[in-house]
DNA sequence: CAGTGGTCTAGACCACTTC
DNA sequence: AAGTGGTCTAGACCACTGC
């Protein structure tokens, strides 16, 4: 060990002050998704900066997907209401190529205490309460997704089967209008497992048949962590699709 | 169908222009892997314009991983050769969280008249010259990959088992160094199957086990694509691990 | 100390959207 | 025509690397 400390931050340029101001009032809430936030010149002599100083916070948070720049018309908060985003997170489709179109069929929505590996994921203290919603995805009348999703009923206060059954759309969207919640980011651990008795009947699939089990973290600002899936997916005339870069 | 045309393009900005230029140096091998490319101001006289359109194309090379800006050294051309670098392309980790380190064997290399599904992935003509290699990896005397690879004929000539096998390293790695190969990106298409009398030798589990498919194809600069992948990943003990942004 | 990339500014002008 | 983001420039200065 040396005995000289590390400095906490040797250096932080402006224009990532500014990102971290932009992202503090992104968490507050002071923009919602959807709407416009202020000019890059209003922001410029909000934070008594250069516009191109700005300018590089907003390229940064438009290249993480938190903002989007529309040239003529502004700057705007990200939001999964949008056309061609309700699915962002989405990597399923069919081989064919075509449009995966998904149809919903929520089972259950109950109220538990929260298992400790769930309350982990979710940082939450390990009987804390949590939601649990289970559901099935069908294409084409085909049961192609079984899942599980936790959330924290903190945040999530008073979410029932029927509200879930109202709503048609993404449940990120659904997030975000009734809960005021804006997933960001997630992490997804893919593995392959074999269909137990459960599965089988769900999904209309013989026990033993492979299925990809798909978990996975969603964060919202701040990189806290609001909802826990478990999704198995029929990848039988379907794949996941990845990028590498 | 509409009398108007539509424009070619409409608008191209001047650091678009630098940035197709930069790339065509790159495919031409101007400036090799791990090389250093010429500083910005220099740049920025070659092709007269401002240092400051110089930036943002390197800006966006940068960004798609082709280039590795250092402070105070200069900006390289991205390379598999680099510490850190050889797994860019390996998702799979073990679920325990540390670092997997795989061993090689190679089964076979084989030339072979494609198949007409190859071929049309790596852009030949049915029958064209391919290269097969069949591989097993293990971690910890356990065999947790099997994989095929197809190599195009032309661009891998005299590619023979005994070189592979004198060789220590990543493919990508192998490529660069050997046939001025660099892979700049790569698409993989993941499914869930269960192993068949083949895979359950090769992988020593039993037939019907629940294994992860990953085809990959993958592409040098200019969107060529030079490598196709069919692997098979026992996830007993490790996942494929994605993020979304 | 010289050379590289990184930050910041101020200003001119362009392209797109809306009224 | 006014307002927004997008491009391009020129120059000053900072941070990091290596001789």
């Amino acid at each position: 060990m040396s005995l000289i400390s590390e400095p906490i931050a040797s250096f932080s340029p402006l224009y990532q002050q500014i990102k971290a101001m932009i992202l503090a009032s992104l968490q507050a809430s002071e923009w919602l998704p959807g709407e416009a936030i202020p000019s890059e010149i209003e922001l410029a002599a909000r934070y008594a900066v250069s516009q191109g100083t700005v300018r590089k916070a907003i390229d940064e948070l438009a290249a993480q997907n938190l903002l989007v720049r529309r040239q003529g018309k502004g700057t705007f908060v990200a939001t999964h209401q949008e056309e061609g985003w309700q699915y962002r997170f989405l990597r399923l489709e069919p081989d064919s190529g075509e449009r995966l179109h998904l149809k919903n069929q929520f089972l259950a929505c109950q109220n538990l205490k929260s298992a400790p590996h769930i309350a982990q994921l979710l940082k939450l203290k390990g009987g804390d309460p949590v939601i649990r919603i289970d559901r099935v995805q069908s294409s084409g009348g085909k049961p192609i997704v079984f899942e599980e999703i936790w959330l924290p009923e903190g945040r999530f206060k008073g979410l029932t089967l029927d509200a879930l059954n109202a709503w048609s759309g993404p449940m990120y969207a659904f997030y975000e209008s009734e809960y005021a919640t804006h997933m960001v980011r997630a992490e997804e651990k893919i593995k392959a497992i074999n269909a137990d008795q459960n599965l089988s009947e769900h999904l209309h699939i013989p026990v033993g048949t492979a299925l990809l089990s798909v978990e996975r973290v969603a964060f919202t600002y701040g990189n806290k962590p609001v909802e826990i899936r478990r999704a198995r997916y029929d990848t039988t005339n379907q794949h996941y699709d990845n990028k590498l870069n």
